[in-house]
DNA sequence: AAGTGGTCTAGACCACTAC
DNA sequence: TAGTGGTCTAGACCACTTT
């Protein structure tokens, strides 16, 4: 099976062979790969050149070990599409916050645990809301969890200013959540701003999110604008790559 | 330097002692790693236990090795923010397409080859543009480089019946790009939608867009209605994620 | 107990880059 | 020529899962 005079090295080659045999419907979803010592008597190459080969199908996201079962070809992705809309305030007055919200869209038991401190803003942070490096910050960490399994982790930086005696300090935000508190207390919001970008997490965020090999995340900043134009919120997001789906609608004029 | 007896892997413990150095800047980026050789010597481990520590940290995007000459610190993402509100009539009406509005707006040397073919819709693109499977779509299949870098591979896919006789079907569409063809052929925009999911890169497209190792890609699709709610355009993008951003507005009302 | 993947060793040769 | 990372071997022991 191997060609030894090709040039491609031997590791390659079989992972070219497996994600043959993956793509074209050999092996199947949830299907158990051979064992690697099968494998290398298979392909007349030493384990380690196997374990390399199934290495690189790991990190591409194609199979997942698991000790002492096999290692298995990945389910197709697994998606919650979040649409930006439901941002809106009539979605918004509905429920406690965005994640129930799309909780019951698209029907999973979400739960959140949150975290709240208060620390002085550091230079992104100043800069993002536009007030001076120091100033007190009012922090929400939260997880989130779908029927269990951790899916997003989020932090909420707000000026302290503006959430003194209000349920933005509170665990429980009530309903409709930070934002309609926030227009309560004299910010009534005009729009969002939302940057996405992509990466490898860091072993901590691989960790909280229960992420497989070759699994990115998302990197969501929204930053939320009163309608004076100031930034009031920017919330720091990190959304398990293969779990999710981003859909934003704007107008061609 | 390594516990033997912490039940933490010797390749886990190296790894952890260079993504420390790393973070806390005592390696730079840019800076080169000690080679594998040394390490071998600093950390008393086979190398290939080191070369395991290094794949790792690659895995995680933090370096990337250079054959013969050795492993560097990855410099931060260089970013190209992608704003969507670039795509309003006023924006595209100034230049030939979405593409070079950003080159505009990010200041690189853009260059796009493209590839026009004509198939039979499949199941999906059926399904997205509303036409029965096997009618006739015109496919343009671009790569978008930036000082001559691939950064952006994408394919648009449209019912023929509404590019025949038009530019679309070319290389060059003309002043304010495939959409303002669109319009002047009867088909005024009305609105875009865009799904954004990230995944690691099949080998041809990290190839093609000479990406790293633990570099994931986003993939963008986006769909524009006409004023009377018809899907007339499918666009499929993969750009690679440590060079975008994607910036996002949109109304809190 | 048997099978699986996870870790690790000592050593070899190759391909690429620099001087 | 010397140094670097890339590939590969044969073999060992460990940790986890299943039977």
């Amino acid at each position: 099976m191997i060609d030894r005079a090709s040039g491609l090295p031997a590791y390659r080659q079989v992972a070219g062979a497996l994600r043959e045999k993956i793509n074209t419907g050999e092996y199947n979803p949830g299907d158990k790969l051979p064992s690697e010592r099968i494998l290398v008597e298979t392909y007349g190459v030493s384990r380690i050149t196997i374990r390399e080969a199934v290495g690189l199908l790991r990190s591409e996201g194609l199979v997942s070990s698991e000790h002492g079962k096999g290692v298995f070809i990945r389910p197709p992705h697994r998606v919650e599409r979040l649409s930006r809309s439901r941002l809106s305030r009539a979605a918004r007055a509905e429920n406690k916050g965005a994640f129930l919200g799309d909780a019951e869209a698209n029907k999973f038991t979400p739960s959140v645990s949150v975290k709240i401190t208060f620390e002085p803003a550091d230079t992104d942070t100043a800069t993002t809301l536009g007030i001076d490096e120091g100033v007190e910050v009012t922090v929400r960490e939260r997880v989130m969890r779908a029927n269990g399994l951790p899916v997003q982790l989020a932090t909420s930086r707000l000026p302290r200013e503006i959430t003194r005696d209000t349920l933005i300090e509170q665990v429980d935000t009530g309903k409709g959540g930070s934002y309609a508190r926030l227009e309560e207390a004299g910010y009534p919001l005009d729009h969002f701003v939302e940057t996405v970008s992509t990466r490898m997490p860091t072993p901590e965020e691989a960790s909280m999110l229960q992420l497989d090999n070759g699994t990115p995340i998302f990197a969501v900043r929204r930053i939320a604008y009163s309608a004076e134009g100031r930034a009031v919120e920017m919330n720091d997001m990190r959304l398990s790559g293969d779990k999710y789906e981003l859909a934003y609608e704007f107008p061609a004029g």
